[in-house]
Formats: C-alpha cells, sequence, structure tokens
DNA sequence: AGTAATCTGGGACGTTCATCCTAATCTGTC
DNA sequence: GACAGATTAGGATGAACGTCCCAGATTACT
C-alpha cells in the first residue's frame, strides 16, 4: 500500500528531474535524494532505469489525455479549445524559459540516444496531433486539418525553443498573439459571420 | 604542423559526433575513434572536454558568420536572402530528420546541463537573430524587424522540432513553403508592386 | 501470535568516463 | 648527427554510474 505511494513518488521525481536536467543525465542518486531512498530500493519498483523512463512517459500520456478530454467538455467551440492548446505557452511560461517544452526537449534527448522510448515519448506529440486535428476538422478544415495541426505544434514548439535560448518570456506572449490572430483568421474564412473574441491578455 | 590538422580533425568529428549523439553521449573515446587518434592525445590540444567543446562552437560560429556573409553579398534582395536561411532547412533535411537542428539541440542540451558554454552556444541563434533583423529593416521593417526575425527562427526550430520526432521531410516541405508565403506577404505590403517570384518547389 | 510476502537500506560489483602521467617517437634547427 | 620541443600512444587513476545482492524491517494474512 505504501509501495504504491513509493513508486508513484518515483515517477513524479523523475518526471521533474528529467524534465530540468535531461533523462541520461540524471543518475539514480538524484532521483533518490529527491524521493529519500535508498538506491538500491529501486529496483523493487523498477527493473532498470528505461523502466522509470517508461513509468515517467506513461504518466505524460496519461496526463495530457485527461488534460484534452477535459477542454474536448469545457471548451465551447472548437476554437475555444485550440486557444486552450496555445495558452499552455503562456501558463508554462516560467518553466518552459528555464527548461524549454518536456515534450519536445525529450524526444530531441531521446533521438540523439537513439533510445527504444523514443517511440513512446513522441506518442505524447501524436495525442496533440491528432487532438488538434479534430479540433481543426471541426472548423470545417477537413482536408488540411493535419497540416494545421503540425504547424501549430511545430510553432509552440520554436516558440519554446527560442524562450529557453533567450531566457526572454515576453516571446512567449508575442508568439501567442500571433498564433491567435492566425488562428482568428482560420476560423473567419471557414466559418463566415461567426464573430470570434479577440484581444485576451 | 601535423598537429594544427590534428586539432582540426578532432574538431571536426567532435561537431559532428556532438551533433549526432549529444554532447554528454559524446565520450572521448568515440571522438578518439573517429580521429584515430588515441585517448590521452587529447589533452595535448585540449585541456578538458568542455575545451573542445568551445572550439566546435567557435567553429560553429565562424561557418555561421561565413554563410551569412555570403548571403549578404550575394542575395540579390533582402528577401531573396532571408529565402536562403529558410531554404536551410530544405538543404539539411535528412540530417534535420534523423538529429534536429544542430544550433536549437545544443542549446537545449546545455540549457538542461547548466553549462558554462550555453551562452557561446546561444550566441549562433543570436547570429541569425541578428542577421535576419537587418533583413527585415532593409523590407522597411525598422520597428518589428527583429519580432520578424524571432518569428521566423522559431518557425524554423519548430519545424526542425517535428520533423525529427515524426521522421517526417515532407513536413519541412510543406512548413517552408509557407514561410516563403508568409515572406511573400511581407514583401508586397512593405515594398508594393515590388514582384517576387514564387512557387520554388 | 506467527508466518510469508513485501518493502527498505546500504554496501558490492563491474563498467565507463574524464583526466593525468610517462615513456616513446617525430620534427625541425643548428 | 645531436638536441630540444612538439606530438603521440597507452596505461593508471579515481569518481560516478547502473545494477545487483542480501540482511533487516515492515506489513498483511491466518
Amino acid at each position: 500500500m505504501t509501495s504504491v505511494n513509493t513508486r508513484e513518488r518515483i515517477v513524479e521525481a523523475a518526471d521533474q528531474l528529467f524534465y530540468r536536467q535531461g533523462f541520461e543525465h540524471t543518475s539514480f542518486t538524484d532521483i533518490a535524494d529527491a524521493v529519500q531512498i535508498s538506491r538500491g530500493n529501486f529496483y523493487h519498483h523498477f527493473k532498470s532505469k528505461d523502466e522509470i523512463l517508461d513509468a515517467v512517459i506513461g504518466m505524460r500520456l496519461a496526463n495530457t489525455r485527461t488534460m484534452l478530454d477535459r477542454w474536448e467538455v469545457e471548451g465551447e467551440s472548437p476554437a475555444d479549445r485550440i486557444r486552450s492548446f496555445i495558452h499552455i505557452l503562456i501558463a508554462n511560461r516560467a518553466k518552459i524559459k528555464r527548461y524549454g517544452c518536456p515534450v519536445g526537449t525529450l524526444c530531441a534527448e531521446l533521438a540523439k540516444l537513439v533510445h527504444p522510448a523514443q517511440g513512446e515519448a513522441n506518442e505524447v506529440f501524436t495525442l496533440f496531433r491528432i487532438w488538434l486535428q479534430r479540433q481543426f476538422a471541426l472548423l470545417g478544415r477537413g482536408t488540411d486539418a493535419d497540416d494545421m495541426a503540425m504547424h501549430l505544434l511545430a510553432r509552440s514548439q520554436g516558440v519554446a525553443t527560442l524562450a529557453n535560448a533567450f531566457h526572454d518570456e515576453s516571446f512567449i506572449r508575442k508568439e501567442v498573439e500571433q498564433m491567435c490572430v492566425w488562428l482568428d483568421a482560420i476560423t473567419d474564412s471557414s466559418a463566415l459571420g461567426q464573430q470570434n473574441k479577440r484581444g485576451r491578455r
């Protein structure tokens, strides 16, 4: 019973450390110190470091699914839901400035390591991609819904990368504004007459 | 005399390996094998691994400066020069698909390592940023030239990140096309009547 | 209360790593 | 041809790492 708790604490600590320090640069000792647990104790919960990574990715996938599902219920219109996606950048701006995007940086690292978990890490991207694709399709963009999903994903990634490199939060705000303008243009052209609110922030 | 050659070969091999495997994941043995040199021999050319990194970044900075200077001479119009920048993505599409953007991935890695050379690595970004800013200023966009430079940098980074994650070259082509469309819109609105050729690839 | 399963701590092992050291070889100069 | 400096090879070193092992401690079930 308490072991379940311990396992969760390990995964959560590893999640944070992998994000902040990278997967390879995070050692068992780092995680052990964070969870206040002995090193050798890990192997009762996980067979290897890679297995911890799998658990971390699994948790991220679950959290992402939960978040997207919530938005699908709460968001009034597809455009609103897409705006929710765009505003992740604002909500997480401080961490993005320091550590970049958790999804993008992990995928990039695992790609260089030629790590077996590469595919699972990319699944998080796919989750966003398919979700966005569905929203754009609902906006009447059936043909190029996937292109638009990828386009928006790419812009978010680029913003995170540069905000991190230049340590600039204001850049995030500017680009988020631009993305919303772009989205409004999409919305207006596909569903004429349907006015959409602007100028939040 | 031969030592200069060796030093250069070390830096070039390290450059490639840092790109493909990441800085931390590349060991002295890896570089030694690539250059066909003994391990202990490094310390006659470099005092530490960090010093090799400095040399690699220095070489990248120099190469980037050379490239940008060449474009400034060759490119007929500022818009042409910006198009040269955008087309880096096309020229390097195979490597980007496999390893991402060399600049972005290195900056992201060093940020997580809290590495002292972080600032120097970011300088490569700054080089592009200032160069693009100048081109946009020449297009009459004095006020928001820097915003546009950052915007284009971000989009390039995002494209590289996703092309790498999804292993998709065609996505690069699509987005490059879109960026050129965007650039043409900028050009047309700022310099009316100056027709610019379109539809390459 | 007693026993089996689960959990935990801490040390041991073998590997890899960056770095250092030293002896040998090469190179250029007088 | 001798000598000094530059260059090289390869082993030594100590630290850090992932992993393994096992003896206690705790928990759960009868």
